[in-house]
DNA sequence: TCAATAGTTCGTTATTGTTGAACTACAGAA
DNA sequence: TTCTGTAGTTCAACAATAACGAACTATTGA
């Protein structure tokens, strides 16, 4: 089963991508997420590997519900990728300005 | 007594702001406090009139802590102030962004 | 079919948010 | 000075949320 819930693009709120953001674990998913600019399996974008499952599951359902990742099931794994141009457009720069704050995570940038 | 916590400009953390703006009443108080540009009481501040002193009191301390406000003694109440320089100097931009997309509280801008 | 892997869901525990009540601090009046 | 009212804080209780391990589901490959 597992449905993903994707709010449409109107349905992103300010106050929802502020209190996703607002924990430094998603900050990192969604900084690297970013940086690759593909898409990731969730223990790909973990941003520490001692992390529970339950806890990043988690993290990836509020980021999700958000607004700010998309999730599509790809054979065992899921992949996610950022909702970048739906955020742009709900709220123009807000994404490249917060990253841009904050620190590299580990991404090679390969 | 009542000591107020008011962390250095270089103690502003991006996560800690994130948390404080990532609640509606909080990102309310901010945004009155940003139109108004001046001091303001916690009363005077209050997203809604109905909402508990003791919570109040609490978003308030959570803002200060956070770095967002700065609070001092004068009589009777506490002026708050929005520290503008201070977000502004350590993450340009950051406040601006993201109150241009909260809706407009109630402030008269007399 | 069996085992392994990637995530989710569930139940428990810990942390955090909300509230009313009691408290502190100050201002003004008597 | 003392008394009263006002502005906020602190405290204790309860509610909501977060983290975790364990059990579960879904898919792949042997």
């Amino acid at each position: 089963m597992v449905q993903f819930v994707h709010p449409s693009r109107d349905d992103i709120t300010l106050e929802g991508v502020l209190a996703a953001l607002s924990d430094p674990m998603r900050l990192r998913i969604v900084k690297s997420m970013v940086s690759r600019h593909g898409c990731m399996s969730c223990t790909e974008a973990a941003p520490c590997p001692e992390m529970a499952k339950s806890t990043l599951s988690n993290h990836f359902r509020i980021l999700r519900e958000a607004g700010l990742i998309h999730t599509e099931k790809k054979g065992v794994e899921h992949r996610n990728v950022i909702r970048q141009d739906d955020i742009e457009a709900r709220f123009p720069g807000l994404l490249r300005t917060i990253l841009g704050f904050c620190d590299e995570p580990h991404q090679g940038k390969d």
